[in-house]
DNA sequence: CCCTCGATGGAACGGACATTCCATATTGAC
DNA sequence: GTCAATATGGAATGTCCGTTCCATCGAGGG
């Protein structure tokens, strides 16, 4: 609906700022907003609250439900600690570094640098798959879903053997996708820089600047997997790599 | 460090309930936790704070970031819509659809079915994994991790052809891992359905109540991935397998 | 051009708040 | 057992907050 001037500013600046209307003051949010106080309190009478204290209720309300969805969900298992079965314990250690591995990457990856890789691999003509060992699931989800989408590509480390075999059709008109997490196993490494010695551009997923991949790529991006007992999630991984594999197609689309 | 009774007794509470102390007045946690305003006062002052306000300050910051880390960034994100690349805002849905998933798991599991499946799978002599198409990445990586935990196990789905010879093998001192989602592989169901048949228990993982696999598992979890552009993420089924997957081997090792 | 009605700014007010202070209780040492 | 030091409860206090009220402003209609 509309609404005078005023209101209006107060609305948007609900918008933009939510957490400062849940824990300012009406006279700091006032100030903030460059309106009067009075007009915060006319504001929330307007959508029927008794003051601006009950808006600001409702806006904390909402804040304690945002955070209270996994993190107090962990908290409050964690807290009958020894009376949960050690499964229990252990699927939610699973679960919490999923959302940390997928916090970090999210915070990781340069737009302009994943535009650039799609790029580069949007123009391939097929599209090699490097990966080992427990990389391997995602380039094998990848393969999968290029296949569904009608994307030419070969995945490679899955037959013994034949490998080499096959990087060696690569052209420059070709590109590599390899993953490869420490310890990196060196047949991978290996494999990307035999690409890269020919022409053909690689783009990677690893989890460190020393990453041999990072030395041979044209485009390479971090992923720092929060693990747990040893193992480590993939979560972050595997949201990478699905935009990774759908960005291809669409770039290819509308080409 | 030690504390007296009243201040321990605040401690408690401030642990049990961040977000009381974040939005609540002095006088209504004094209330809550059984303890003076005052006493308050004095714990805060007791680390160095001005007053309680001070420590309150410190709870709404952490409250604050806490909410910023993704949702926070995502809206920012989305703010700027049209001025971003599609290759990004693909890559942010993804991790969105990764967060969404694994909430929704973590909300779903039954810790007690769990701990039975874990139980099932961890007396099992060998493992059978079932799955094709975009389950088999996870199967794939839960027999990376079983490698390494010295679980044996057989990954189904692989070759072409000898896939029913393996499972002939199966008995019922064995125990099948089957997954799969909608649309349903004829196949996976299949084969679950012949494990169960002969006796062999089978835990399975997929998507609906309706799907065959859940008729014929003794125990069976559902996951619904959030998907985006099509594609699920993997991310909520990657951290049950590999929760699955350790809890197996940490029973085994106690037992 | 003037009148009316809603919007706005700003001062005044009442209440609730955090804080402080002091009396009392409790603990620990000698 | 006594004393000192610390912890605790509860009332008093001064400040800041949300709210209300009123004067002024501006827009739209007659």
């Amino acid at each position: 609906g509309e609404l005078p001037k005023r209101p209006t500013q107060v609305a948007a600046y609900a918008q933009d700022h939510p957490d400062e209307i849940a824990f300012g003051t009406a006279a700091s949010i006032a100030v903030s907003a460059q309106v009067q106080p009075s007009t915060l309190v006319r504001f929330a009478q307007h959508f029927g609250f008794d003051g601006f204290s009950g808006l600001q209720l409702l806006f904390r309300a909402r804040l304690r439900e945002r955070t209270s969805s996994y993190e107090e969900r962990l908290r409050t298992l964690e807290q009958n600690g020894a009376a949960l079965a050690e499964s229990t314990t252990i699927f939610n250690g699973f679960v919490a570094a999923g959302h940390r591995s997928l916090d970090a990457i999210a915070a990781a990856v340069d737009p302009a640098a994943l535009e650039r890789a799609v790029t580069i691999l949007a123009q391939a003509d097929t599209i090699y798959l490097i990966a080992k060992r427990r990389s391997y699931p995602i380039t094998s989800y990848m393969a999968y879903a290029f296949g569904k989408l009608k994307v030419k590509c070969q995945l490679v480390g899955t037959s013994a053997g034949i490998d080499d075999d096959i990087l060696a059709m690569a052209t420059p008109r070709d590109a590599g996708f390899a993953i490869s997490f420490a310890p990196y196993a060196s047949e991978s490494a290996a494999q990307a820089r035999a690409l890269a010695e020919r022409d053909v551009p690689v783009v990677s997923l690893t989890d460190s600047a020393f990453s041999p991949l990072a030395a041979c790529s044209r485009e390479w991006f971090e992923v720092v997997e929060a693990d747990h007992a040893g193992f480590r999630s993939l979560s972050a991984s595997m949201a990478f790599a699905m935009a990774l594999t759908v960005s291809i197609a669409e770039h290819r689309r509308r080409a």
